[in-house]
DNA sequence: CCGTATGTGAACGCTCTGTTACCGCCCCAT
DNA sequence: ATGGGGCGGTAACAGAGCGTTCACATACGG
């Protein structure tokens, strides 16, 4: 792991900084969104500290522009002073946690440690099952009742967005948009062979697992209507 | 929407009431875990104030029991002082927020606003009801009673149409229009048709829910005047 | 009691899907 | 470089499911 923060403005106020680096936080300090895209590590941001105190403008443009893109921020935690509390209300997509200014140091400590704990939890698992059916995402491998899959990559790929998608139809267009990108312009008939090839794979007691919409397009498990 | 909040404990502290009261949220203090589940509304808490200020070991078994169970709280804000703070830190799966007592009345509201606002955008698949029967749009199924309805793609669309005017009379015209969605030449009989199945698969006993409106068309539901 | 509107069942024909086969591409090994 | 094998996309066909229509029965209203 290579846990770093990103943290704004730069320089940060000195207490802040002084907290970070007291709790053992990796952290860089950033002064515009520009600044925060160059200096992004490979994996990411672990996490991000916005203060609005001085330039509230500036910290919601930092916010929106780490909740877009492809590595959207997981956790953002907000400083705000009391005063700037209201203007939390229309702007709740943009942060996951906040704290108010000036703040103490074991709160900021507990908040960061709430929202890592949440990242840890529910941020990108390298595992998805569904049923007998188990994915890992880091070997690229599929496993079914104890049996290993010899997938293909679309093959996989297109399981991989069925469990990840449970109980929900889609149609051929979206799979074909989601699954094989978005400037894909090939035929709809593509997804049914790949759909056959997926079932034939599965085995036939699992076949199921992919049912037919008819005139809509394909649903993967949660035949039963959820409890 | 029935919504409606746990607070514990029971009586809250004056200023945590007036607060919620203030912010026209709904709820109801509890004593104990038991209690609570006792007056557990049928869709669930909405969410759960748990205050740790004087009894931390009763709030914390509070919030391990609304982590549990089927109907697990996915919203659980903890009031805790500033030196209870340590407390938290090996129970990070108990809340999704805390805020430190006494608190500011508008950072609680700012709180509890977030936590119901994330609430809001995960979860709760669209659908929609009317009465026993239930549609769900992502999953393209229909329920009755519990009981799924087996539909083909133009009986649902229908019913689907029906369910979100209901009430409505309409002439065969419109049905034809707007859930065939074309201009029409000839058979107006259709509609009968697919009307007379929906009717079938809905059971003698929900048989009722489309009527015939003679010389004009059919209407679902809403059989009574309002009152 | 008659005319019209609607319910009902059956049959037809079309559309959609499952399935197989084939072709082109890419990668790798010889 | 080149041949082969794996993979993915496309075409074609057959079958099934579904929508529509027709014919007749029944209910309703005047």
């Amino acid at each position: 792991m290579n846990e770093i923060l990103l943290v704004f403005p730069d320089p940060p106020p000195p207490l802040l900084a002084q907290t970070l680096d007291l709790s053992g936080y990796r952290w860089k300090s950033v002064a515009n969104a520009a600044v925060a895209m160059q200096h992004e590590p490979p994996d990411g941001w672990t996490g991000a500290i916005v203060c609005a105190d001085d330039d509230p403008e500036g910290a919601f443009s930092m916010c929106r522009t780490l909740r877009k893109g492809d590595s959207r921020v997981e956790s953002v935690l907000l400083l705000v002073s009391g005063a700037q509390m209201h203007d939390l209300e229309h702007r709740e997509d943009l942060f996951d946690d906040f704290c108010l200014s000036p703040f103490h140091p074991k709160e900021l400590e507990a908040r960061l440690r709430h929202l890592m704990f949440r990242a840890g939890r529910t941020g990108t698992p390298e595992l998805a099952s569904y049923g007998d059916l188990v994915l890992n995402f880091e070997t690229y491998q599929a496993v079914i009742g104890g049996k290993p899959l010899d997938l293909t990559y679309m093959e996989y790929e297109l399981l991989k967005f069925f469990v990840t998608h449970p109980g929900k139809v889609f149609t051929r267009e979206q799979l074909l948009s989601r699954v094989w990108g978005y400037e894909y312009y090939g035929g709809a008939r593509t997804v049914d062979v790949h759909v056959r090839r997926l079932r034939a794979k599965l085995g036939e007691e699992h076949a199921n697992l992919i049912q037919t919409v008819r005139s809509v397009g394909y649903r993967f498990g949660q035949t039963r209507w959820p409890a």
